[in-house]
DNA sequence: CCTCCACAGGAAGCGCAGGAGT
DNA sequence: ACTCCTGCGCTTCCTGTGGAGG
């Protein structure tokens, strides 16, 4: 593929040359030379930076690192449960307090260990575990041993060198719906009869009812300590955004009124400081790539729709292959002007699709249910209607944006051959 | 008023894959 | 290495449903 580019493009810039257009380069150059008036410091905006301050949190952290002063006096702290929504700077406050006693326990040689364990990242109470185990110093292979194997390594490893771990666990609802909480009561329980040394915790969600999937004696002993994060305001946005984009970029490249817009938009909705700073960022980026001087509130709007579209992508190009097909089908009834496409008029272009590819078709019953799934996903919309003695069924219409979708169909290579076929419902 | 269409959607069971225990 | 066990995707079978048309 590569080698067949290039000739290609030194062929156009000779030719152009020839036909005597001008420079092709000089643009190029001009741009690039350009560019640097908007960036100074991209890593700032990147969403695993971890800020020296944080706006609006100062009571956060010094509440959190009450908790775990004690750690400073070698008794072990009380494990701490922290709950809010995403982007209200769980994260980032956990992380800066550990970053900071890190400091505190190094500089006074303490026998004090921090663990940052996302459990979204790191999916299984294998990994979690084995995790806890490289943050103290003990080496567990990727696999082989069976998780109580590695629990009492954790164990004897925190005993032997006597050292106190805090460990959070981010996103820890993650691992508790899917693996159930035995691995959080095991680790509450890892203290019992040792002395010196230990295991604290801190564990973090952003679903309010999370409690409800813990075993009461879990939660007693998780949630000795509570915290919760508000969803940030419009104007707290607004000094984070202008913190950071006062690191990121150059003086008077990102205006008031840009920072304002971006604060706004991700404020309503449920003030996500993640989403505020990844608008302002695409915004820049977009910014940079016209080559324009500086960020201006449309290309806040342009931002808006990328960060949009990449999520709708994002969404169906991971869907499952028969849902694909599914929706592939009700693409092409739209597409071909078929109203209101109704279920057996879904199934059975559905069923002419798996021919044209070599599928093997699923049984309606089934398709039914990945109808059922792409509606919860907002991806469809299905209606119930009676059509009296012409029975009862569902009206199923596209929610997504049909180009979108075909971009997503298009951009698998199998999928894409299908977008040009005519359903036979729709050549009636 | 009754029928009967064209499905919806619940229940149960099957085969498979991956994980845990031995 | 081997048996369980479990969860998941799927099929099969089934009952339920509301109103246009007889």
């Amino acid at each position: 593929m590569k080698s067949n580019k290039r000739p290609d493009i030194v062929k156009g810039l000779v030719h152009q040359k020839f036909r005597g257009e001008g420079d092709p380069l000089s643009e190029v150059f001009q741009r690039a030379l350009r560019r640097p008036r908007i960036f100074k410091n991209r890593e700032v905006m990147r969403s695993d930076y971890v800020p020296d301050r944080l706006p609006h949190r100062d009571e956060h952290i010094r509440r959190l690192g009450e908790i775990l002063a004690p750690a400073l006096s070698l008794s072990r702290p009380s494990n701490v449960f922290i709950y809010g929504k995403t982007g209200t700077g769980k994260t980032a406050v956990v992380r800066y307090v550990f970053k900071r006693f890190e400091e505190v326990a190094e500089k006074e040689n303490l026998p004090l260990a921090f663990a940052y364990v996302n459990c979204r990242i790191s999916g299984t109470e294998y990994k979690a575990l084995s995790e806890l185990c490289g943050a103290i110093g003990v080496r567990v292979p990727f696999t082989g041993l069976s998780k109580a194997e590695v629990y009492n390594r954790l164990r004897k490893g925190l005993r032997e060198k006597g050292l106190l771990l805090v460990a959070c666990f981010d996103e820890v609802d993650a691992l508790v719906k899917s693996y159930g909480d035995n691995l959080l009561y095991e680790l509450t329980r890892i203290n019992e009869g040792m002395e010196g040394g230990g295991l604290s915790l801190v564990g973090t969600s952003n679903d309010l009812h999370f409690k409800d999937y813990l075993d009461p004696r879990v939660l007693s002993s998780l949630s000795e300590e509570e915290l919760v994060f508000h969803p940030y305001t419009a104007m707290e946005l607004v000094d984070i955004l202008s913190e950071r984009a006062e690191l990121a970029f150059h003086d008077g490249a990102v205006p008031q009124n840009v920072i304002n817009l971006c604060a706004a938009l991700a404020a309503a909705e449920h003030g996500d400081a993640r989403r505020a700073i990844d608008l302002l960022r695409v915004a820049a980026e977009v910014a940079e790539r016209n080559g324009d001087e500086r960020v201006e509130e449309r290309h806040v709007r342009i931002a808006q729709s990328i960060i949009e579209r990449g999520r709708v992508f994002e969404a169906l190009s991971t869907l499952p292959l028969h849902s694909k097909l599914v929706l592939t089908s009700l693409l092409l009834l739209t597409k071909n002007g078929v109203n209101d496409p109704i279920s057996g008029m879904i199934y059975q272009t559905y069923r002419e699709v798996c021919g044209l590819i070599g599928v093997e078709p699923l049984t309606d019953r089934r398709v039914s249910t990945l109808i059922s799934e792409l509606d919860m996903l907002g991806v469809v919309k299905s209606d119930l209607v009676n059509m009296g003695r012409r029975g009862r069924t569902r009206k199923i219409v596209l929610l997504t944006p049909p180009d979108e979708v075909e971009e997503v169909i298009g951009s698998d290579e199998v999928l894409a051959s299908l977008l040009n076929y005519t359903p036979s419902i729709a050549r009636k």
